[in-house]
DNA sequence: ATTAATCTTTAGATTTGTCTAAATTTTATT
DNA sequence: AATAAAATTTAGACAAATCTAAAGATTAAT
């Protein structure tokens, strides 16, 4: 069975909200893909009809197993995509998240496969998020909020929490990036902002905010199992 | 401006038909799109009132310069990514069109060049046909058609005028493909079928549909100048 | 120059994905 | 438990792209 554009993206962004822990809400799902509750419901009454959805009106929704195998061949394509844009064509990992939006749609399984072949497996994309293989499985790294890293003790950054333009555009003036190791000198209950030290930098605070999208591999020993991001 | 996935299939069609001379007519282009006349007539309008065709009802059209501009960008990212599919990919370059088809509509035009660079700026797609450059600039190959070629002249396969799957199957099988060298023995009369010998294989018959598809360039010295395909 | 055949366009319907506004259901608050 | 607030769904509309059937225009044949 085949989907439009459309149903994948549904897919996808359900099972990334699922992720991201709790009960997923039509509302949410609107806001992740910038559209109307309305049409959210129309849409999950399709996937509910194609079987990629357990749902109930007024009761909630979640992916059938079938759902899930849809929505990691996506993510799938879209994380090796990004990896081949930044690996191969040289573009910054802050530019290539809107077209992978777009690569993740074509069609050829072969194609894939080819791809996946030609970058030697990769098992992270360029923005430390695990990439499932044929199967659907992948690698779960252990990794941290930056919030929940103790003092002083350097890490590794492994994964941001977002693609958003905006955010990454703020990484780049900050010099952070996946690999980036950074240690947490200090925290202020003011505004829960953070004085960091990055290698090679002079210590610099930064909000809240951005600590929260940033997840870190601890450098001696592993902690904390952290959630994932797209 | 950007335009739909199936408009750009309307103007790259358009584009194709009219390079493989005369009018192109509204039944011409339903056929070539597999689609219906009525659907034909109701883009036209819409291409008409992008300003990308010249378009008077029922007195038949062409594409406008900037329709043409469109049409070769939309060229330009087919044939680099079948070259992309062949040259690094590994794919059949009989199994690369339809791959392509969808490919061509991938929007980032940082994207195109970055590819481009990528490949070192290939001039000829796997299937002899000239890619654009980023201006719709190309070179014309010069070449001739295996009809044309006159008897026991040694010449080189650079161009074949269709991509279907029977096609590029058939002449899997024949040992046929761009840069095999190739003379023409005899032409029978009665079915207009040729002898032909294939470099390192013994001599063998093709049939007049077959070779109306194939286009060579002669070893010593150029002759005509011949149509292109996509 | 009529008539016939062909080509092209219009009229009206359908599917997909979206929207706004209103109704319904669930959840939270008094 | 009743009421208010929030979330969700339905109803009805719309744009894009397609279709079938019928009408209109052009071209070819008598
Ligand atoms: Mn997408
Ligand atoms: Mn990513
Ligand atoms: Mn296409
Ligand atoms: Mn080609």
């Amino acid at each position: 069975m085949s989907f439009t554009e459309s149903e994948e993206n549904y897919i996808k962004s359900i099972y990334h909200l699922q992720q991201q822990g709790e009960v997923v809400s039509t509302n949410d799902l609107a806001s992740e893909l910038q559209t109307k509750p309305a049409s959210v419901t129309d849409m999950l009454k399709k996937l509910k009809a194609k079987k990629l959805l357990n749902y109930e009106r007024y009761k909630g929704f979640s992916l059938s197993d079938e759902g899930t195998r849809v929505a990691l061949g996506i993510v799938r394509k879209h994380r090796l995509w990004e990896y081949f844009l930044v690996h191969e064509l040289e573009f910054g990992w802050d530019e290539v998240h809107e077209i992978a939006e777009e690569l993740e749609h074509i069609s050829s399984p072969q194609l894939v496969e080819k791809l996946d072949n030609y970058l030697s497996h990769p098992k992270f994309d360029p923005h430390g998020d695990p990439i499932p293989d044929i199967n659907g499985r992948m690698e779960l790294r252990k990794q941290v909020n930056l919030i929940d890293l103790q003092l002083n003790c350097e890490a590794e950054v492994s994964a941001v929490g977002s693609q958003s333009t905006e955010l990454l555009e703020l990484l780049k003036h900050k010099n952070i990036g996946i690999g980036t190791v950074l240690a947490v000198l200090k925290k202020f209950t003011f505004d829960n902002s953070l004085e960091i030290k990055v290698r090679d930098f002079p210590p610099f605070s930064i909000s809240q905010q951005l600590a929260q999208t940033l997840f870190l591999k601890p450098l001696y020993g592993a902690t904390t199992v952290g959630s994932i991001s797209k």
